[in-house]
DNA sequence: CGTGCCGTTGAGCGTTGTCAACCAGTGTGG
DNA sequence: CCACACTGGTTGACAACGCTCAACGGCACG
């Protein structure tokens, strides 16, 4: 579990670039899956600084064995992180550039806020633009031009590791955004 | 659970259109969701006549407070499906069309053989081409053309909702496909 | 003071989208 | 039995979004 900084998921490509899946942030579970797939599908990696909590794999198939809140709580992550995945899927399979930079940021700044890691209005957000890049399926160059048009629409800025969300209403009607599927209510029923 | 026929999952976008999201095709579980997530992020929807097995909220409940064999048999569904979906998303993002479209081909029918539904070389593949262009991010007339393409280089012919798929080897080559991420032996360790 | 990474900008090109027309197959009602 | 409508597939022309290549600027680091 990330405990402090960033962290990514992603996938080598045959043609020696990379796609990023998602990112890890604190509170964030990074590695169920050894558990029980033994094989690791793709890579993780940290982007900064981090610290990371272990918990064993005899530790995991225990909780399934003795502790069913528990086991079910790691379940309902789990499926938190699907929404997630099928909403990026969402994002970069149909929206346009602007729309799609727009809604990451969206749904970084909302995941940070939740975890309280934002400062009025500002967050960590250690990405390149190259990372940016392959993220979201745009060339470095285009994430760049976008980042610039959506700097001079008011929307955002980012500076120094730090991204700046001038307003979250506006942006979250711009983009399209839906925050239902981030499940932000933890166990919520 | 699917037991027969093709379902589909899928978002409603602002703008009247849908992204499709998973296809569900016999043996997927189709809502473990419900039992945990009480809101539903997106649709499922039949593609074709399907039957389908019901496993009621209480039954997920109690697997979960007295099988952990079983909890575990279902975390384990969820991860693949996870899998499957940080795929689409390298697909999406990252290759162009033609790859894309070979690809998803690939991965349905080696899907598809894994459940004993292949005949040969073909296997039942009940989408229009509208419904692929909302599955791979594409257009409909361009996910034309690019049927077109595959089909002249005697990659793929699809026809009367059956794709034939002429040489698996070869179109998993073009493609670039890596059937890990489908753990398709299942439980294996 | 160089070196290297990251960000920025311009020019030109290519893949893919849009619009529009048309065809083939199928089911329906007169 | 034959219009008719409807859905899904096919094709062409043109526009646009985003990519590639290339050059350059700022900044940190050794």
């Amino acid at each position: 579990m990330i405990v402090d900084g960033w962290a990514v998921r992603y996938k080598s490509l045959r043609d020696g670039g990379r796609a990023i899946i998602a990112f890890l942030i604190p509170g964030d579970l990074c590695d169920a899956h050894v558990a029980l797939l033994d094989r690791m599908d793709h890579s993780i990696a940290a982007l900064s600084d981090c610290s990371v909590a272990y918990i064993s794999r005899d530790t995991m198939r225990q909780i399934f064995a003795e502790n069913s809140r528990l086991a079910q709580a790691l379940f309902w992550a789990t499926l938190v992180d699907e929404a997630v995945l099928r909403e990026w899927l969402v994002n970069i399979g149909q929206r346009e550039a602007e729309l799609r930079v727009a809604h990451f940021f969206c749904e970084m700044f909302l995941r940070s806020r939740a975890v309280g890691l934002t400062e009025d209005d500002n967050f960590f957000m250690p990405l390149t633009q190259v990372e940016l890049a392959d993220t979201l399926g745009l060339s470095a160059v285009h994430i760049n031009r976008t980042l610039k048009d959506l700097r001079k629409r008011g929307f955002l800025t980012v500076k120094a590791r730090r991204a700046t969300i001038h307003d979250v209403e506006d942006l979250i009607i711009f983009s399209g955004f839906t925050p239902n599927y981030l499940h932000l209510n933890p166990g919520a029923q």
